[in-house]
DNA sequence: GTCTATACTTGGATAGAC
DNA sequence: GTCTATCCAAGTATAGAC
């Protein structure tokens, strides 16, 4: 899914002038959705940013909405990759909160999450659209949900709340503060957001301690 | 600012008549959002919706962007009359938690949060209109930390938890629930979160035993 | 104040030269 | 595969009739 809307032949030889151009292409994408939103992401838009001619990206990808796509698979690999190798050495609460909190500064500098965000309010103006996304939305909630299993599953509250309703939820609120935090340009609040959660795991853990829950040993 | 664009001559006598189309094209315009999102409300798409002709969204507001904020006034002057509405008798965090779940069902009904989502996400194509959102969504931060402090004022986590920084969470969450729901147009999955929220309220409410806060009576 | 008509701009998409 | 040229649809905005 991640490279549809390629022209009929495939093979033959020099395809790395081809790729090159896609990648180009995909990148000045991103960059406009970051800088000028979904409705502002034109084909004319995206080529000039990219040096390139605008009948490119219906060569390449069919249509402006497909090369929207393949940029928002190109960013949901990309953060996938990314978050995946962060939560790697991750076991405890505190230290998950520790890597969300560097994982979410990461996004804000290089705004990857807007992407995301512009693809989703972007969504609604054309039929199709809506499904695409959502498709491409799954690994981040599998992937939360994961992390969450490995670093919460002992917790007394794993048993309350299912870890995937919190996945969705801690994907819903990443997005939220994404937005806002875009909308207003105040970082420092959001991140000063993450060191209470800090202090609210610490908190919520001692409380655990009187209810020990299975054991996993 | 709620009456932005308005022509230079205001008082006379047949005024009615210019409100009643106003108030037409502002509700076009807050379905027409709801529908096909910011790059799908054009001045044409919002006058056809509204059965009027296309001049009058300029000859009201000016521009297009003016007729749009002018919709998320009317969004956000009707949610929170609503809200304020609805948390009039509430005092402890599980009543708070019902009003929350009550409201939230209402948004996905009304969609009044969508057109808030594309209002944000699509204010970044246009230089000045980011600061224009802004200003309208800080009456949702105030209300929504007002009805914390009603009611989580005496809870012990208020002492770690600044209030303003939860109320700026909370509508995060608000908004990329909504998001997230609209897109995948799942509502129970998210409407079943708000019931396990209730409990953990409850859980929380019964640690809060151990640890009795400052006094207020 | 509202309508029709129109000028102008931008955007999606394709054809054909190179 | 990439470029130039072009067509057509849709959008913003204004002028002038009613």
């Amino acid at each position: 899914m991640a490279k549809s809307g390629s022209p009929s032949k495939v093979a033959s030889g020099s395809t790395e002038r081809s790729a090159n151009t896609r990648r180009l292409l995909v990148d000045a994408a991103i960059e406009t959705l970051k800088d000028h939103g979904f409705s502002g992401a034109s084909a004319r838009a995206i080529s000039e940013r990219a040096g390139l001619n605008q009948g490119l990206v219906f060569y390449h990808f069919g249509s402006v909405a497909n090369l929207l796509l393949a940029a928002l698979d190109a960013v949901s690999d990309d953060r996938m990759l990314r978050f995946s190798a962060a939560i790697e050495n991750v076991s405890s609460p505190s230290e998950l909160m520790d890597v969300a909190a560097k994982i979410f500064r990461e996004d804000l500098d290089t705004g990857h999450v807007t992407v995301l965000v512009e693809m989703i309010a972007g969504a609604s103006s054309s039929p199709g659209l809506g499904a695409e996304v959502a498709t491409r939305i799954g690994p981040w909630f599998t992937f939360t949900k994961d992390a969450i299993d490995k670093t919460f599953g002992a917790s007394p509250f794993a048993s309350i709340l299912p870890s995937s309703d919190v996945a969705f939820t801690i994907v819903a609120l990443f997005l939220g503060l994404e937005m806002l935090t875009h909308l207003d340009g105040d970082r420092e609040r959001v991140l000063s957001l993450f060191g209470h959660a800090q202090q609210l795991v610490t908190l919520l853990g001692a409380f655990s301690a009187f209810a020990p829950p299975k054991e996993t040993s």
